[in-house]
DNA sequence: CCTCATTAGTTAGTTAGGGAAACTAATTAT
DNA sequence: ATAATTAGTTTCCCTAACTAACTAATGAGG
């Protein structure tokens, strides 16, 4: 086979039982991926609007206010109101902080078991070539 | 930050702009990127049961029943009972076979697109790289 | 200042894909 | 012959996504 349907190919093979995989370790926190990640992007880049969270994921705003609204409703993310009234902006509540570092460090164990093997610069290779890849898309 | 998580984050992030650029070149077909895994799957491989396309695909058979029901609602697969009456042989139907050749084509020029620049080496690090974190999920 | 267009977010309704539990029918083992 | 297992299906539910239509706030042009 062509390597570049290989590699394809084994990136889709890949995604379901890491997504699994991710979601089963989300679950103690009643968490699933989709919301983890809103709160991990809240954490590397400070606080977001809905539109802005929606850009960086690639969804809708819909999509994004019922995953904020869930977020809430655990008590991990707070919003408050910007100058233009119409903005919400989202932020890790202290409740959130901490989980994150929780889970944070669950996952890191998860990922670097995953990693296990594979060298720094294989690691940077695959980093950069779907990020090259990621910005055709 | 460090380099398995920089694979991870760039992994996750390319999932979804990828998967709608293959659904929306997918649409005219009528196939969704599921269907069409499954379609990949017995092309390459040839005739499969419910249950071992279950197994190649990391889903339960309920998922596949479904799919693979539309696939026979689009006239693209068919399926025979084996000895075992109890299982069904899903296999690519002449129009099937047809449909692929030429999605196929769709597809290997948008992935050639997409890994323009990447050396062959690289494309084979990140292939290996993909499966063997797949052999550890 | 009004009015009107635009923007941010929400609500309502739909869809695809997935899973668990309970089922039927066929097969295998005791 | 009966019991246990297996293959696939049905039913029912969930998550994550979308579009279309909405509300409320802002901003621009007259």
């Amino acid at each position: 086979m062509e390597s570049y349907k290989q590699l394809f190919n084994e990136y889709i093979a890949m995604y379901r039982p890491y997504i699994n995989k991710l979601n089963a370790l989300l679950a103690s926190y009643n968490l699933t991926t989709a919301q983890w990640s809103i709160m991990f992007l809240i954490f590397r880049e400070g606080a977001k609007t809905i539109g802005d969270i929606s850009l960086y994921q690639n969804v809708e705003k819909p999509t994004t206010t019922k995953l904020v609204q869930k977020l809430i409703d655990l008590g991990y993310v707070e919003i408050h109101v910007g100058n233009d009234k119409r903005v919400k902006i989202v932020q890790l509540s202290e409740e959130g902080a901490k989980v994150y570092g929780q889970v944070r460090e669950k996952i890191d164990h998860f990922q670097k078991g995953l990693s296990e093997g594979i060298s720094e610069e294989e690691r940077l290779v695959v980093a950069r070539v779907l990020k090259e890849i990621s910005s055709k898309l």
